[in-house]
RNA sequence: GGCGGCGUGGCCGAGCGGUUAGGCAGGGGCCUGCAAAGCCCCGUACUCCGGUUCGAAUCCGGACGCCGCCUCCA
């Protein structure tokens, strides 16, 4: 049995699906009017690794994201650049995979675009004008919350306390600076569809709603997030999902957010880093890894140093795939547990590992308990336990698989001269010619390499 | 003001009443022609003050500090 925070309850909870043995999440995904940042490098990856545990488990996962590409942001940056709103989209959705690529975040099995459902959000909002739950303005239509008796759920405040803390609103004709727009007017020179009650676009929060539920289905098992979309978006969707009289998500989870110097980062702020700038310059597996050293529900800092310090955690795993030549898994590829053999040493780890992972993904565990596994089996291994070693090392690299982190144990090109160089070398040493294989030592670190004597000779691999 | 989270050894980071978490960095040793990789050993930590208990980082009360949500945000 997996158990999981659920964010409604404020608790871990067993995970109840809709239907035994399948898994139906929806990831509420970006708005594509800038280069993704750290943030969304971070939700990306602990959804991917719950998604991919979920599988490992032996769960048929329907895994839903979407692509916000109608929004004032992107029209602002539109209208800033004299550009096209279409244009803006195509070239951040296009950063945006490029990014997830190269984190090795596997494709939803679903991106829905918003624009591609304007007619069903038109529907929805026409349905709750007809039942009085919304009601129109001069600059769009609203949603009015006090429809919905158990508004604050998941801000796990009542809504009297939520308004009380709520900042002046500059829009007197709403009822409540709660309520919260389903649609806006379209000024002039703004992208508009047509709708009964004004040409325009849609609300934010109007998208996941029907989106959601036309690819999962009513009471599908999972809807995640950031922490940051707890209130008021997810609190959002739910309202109209009730109103709707639709069962909506059984769970709610979010994931924490990352930090910079002690601050969230956030757009606001300013103070985002792109993930596409970190990626220029580091393995995106130490992003990962630093990832899933911390619970997925804690804040995280990712800095020079902790993206360093995941680096050199990350040789070491590189490390055991070239002393074992252990197959590159992750990516595209998701494991199953069913279809590895599992005994003895490798059996007690992965027992240990199922406990802590399905526990609300305890990843930091998890991945101690691989790193302690890494001293057995090299211990076992120059202690000349072979088959006890080689079968521990294949099941760590399953299990950091399981989690989407390839281990590498290099497979790199190496050019002619650097491999007869490496020849040379060999040749010398079986000779006992200390001095000429320390020249061509130095001839190899000279060419970027870091040169390593093995039991079946020289090996060089790239720092 | 309301609600929520956090404070662990140089750094990152598990922990849910009694166990050496784990990683990185640092020190010592083994292995190696010398290295690299690897192995072994070492640092004995829980913001503070009370309380409960045979026993608390873990439970209760209080204090201090930090962060977040209540507005667009992953």
């Amino acid at each position: 049995m997996i158990r999981l925070y659920d964010t409604a309850r404020g608790e871990v909870r067993d995970l109840v699906l809709r239907s035994p043995g399948r898994v139906s999440m929806y990831v509420c995904g970006p708005t594509v009017d800038n280069l993704p940042h750290l943030g969304h490098g971070r939700f990306t990856l602990v959804w991917d690794v719950a998604r991919r545990w979920f599988t490992f488990q032996g769960l048929r996962v329907h895994y839903v994201s979407n692509i916000t590409d109608i929004d004032d942001k992107i029209i602002a940056r539109a209208q800033a650049e004299s550009r096209d709103e279409g244009d803006v989209v195509k070239q951040y959705e296009g950063e945006w995979w490029d990014a997830m690529g190269r984190l090795g975040v596997a494709e939803p099995d679903d991106a829905p675009h918003a624009t591609d459902y304007i007619a069903q959000m038109v529907e929805l909002i026409e349905s709750f004008l007809e039942r009085d739950v919304a009601y129109r303005t001069s600059d769009g239509v609203y949603f009015d919350v006090s429809s919905v008796p158990d508004y604050g759920l998941l801000a796990g405040q009542p809504l009297e306390s939520l308004r009380a803390g709520a900042r002046v609103e500059a829009n007197d004709e709403k009822r409540s600076p709660l309520d919260f727009a389903l649609w806006k007017n379209a000024k002039p020179d703004e992208p508009r569809w047509p709708a009964p009650f004004g040409d325009g676009r849609p609300g934010w929060h109007t998208e996941c709603v029907v989106m959601s539920l036309d690819l999962l289905g009513e009471d599908f098992d999972l809807h995640c997030g950031g922490f940051d979309l707890k209130f008021p978006h997810h609190e959002n969707e739910r309202a109209q999902a009730v109103a709707a009289h639709k069962a909506f998500a059984r769970h709610w989870d979010h994931n924490g957010w990352v930090m910079v110097g002690g601050e969230k980062m956030s757009k606001s702020l300013g103070n985002f880093t792109s993930l596409t700038e970190l990626l220029e310059h580091t393995d995106p597996r130490a992003y990962r890894l630093l990832v899933l050293r911390s619970h997925y529900r804690s804040p995280i800092e990712v800095t020079r140093d902790t993206i360093a310090d995941a680096e050199r955690a990350l040789a070491r795993l590189d490390a055991l795939a070239r002393r074992f030549e252990l197959p590159v898994l992750g990516g595209d590829r998701f494991e199953l547990a069913s279809a590895h053999g599992w005994e003895e040493e490798s059996l007690e780890l992965y027992e240990r590992v199922v406990s802590l992972m399905n526990d609300d993904l305890n990843t930091p565990a998890a991945v101690g308990e691989l790193f302690e596994a890494v001293s057995v089996a090299n211990a076992a291994a120059d202690d000349g336990q072979k088959v006890a070693a080689r079968r521990l090392a294949q099941s760590i690299n399953v299990l950091f698989g399981a989690m989407g982190l390839a281990l590498l144990a290099g497979n790199q090109v190496v050019d002619a001269d650097s491999d007869r160089l490496v020849q040379e070398r060999d040749v010398a040493r079986a000779a006992r010619d200390w001095s000429e294989a320390d020249r061509l030592r130095q001839a190899l670190v000279e060419r970027g390499w870091i040169v390593e004597d093995g039991a079946s000779g020289t090996v060089i691999r790239r720092p």
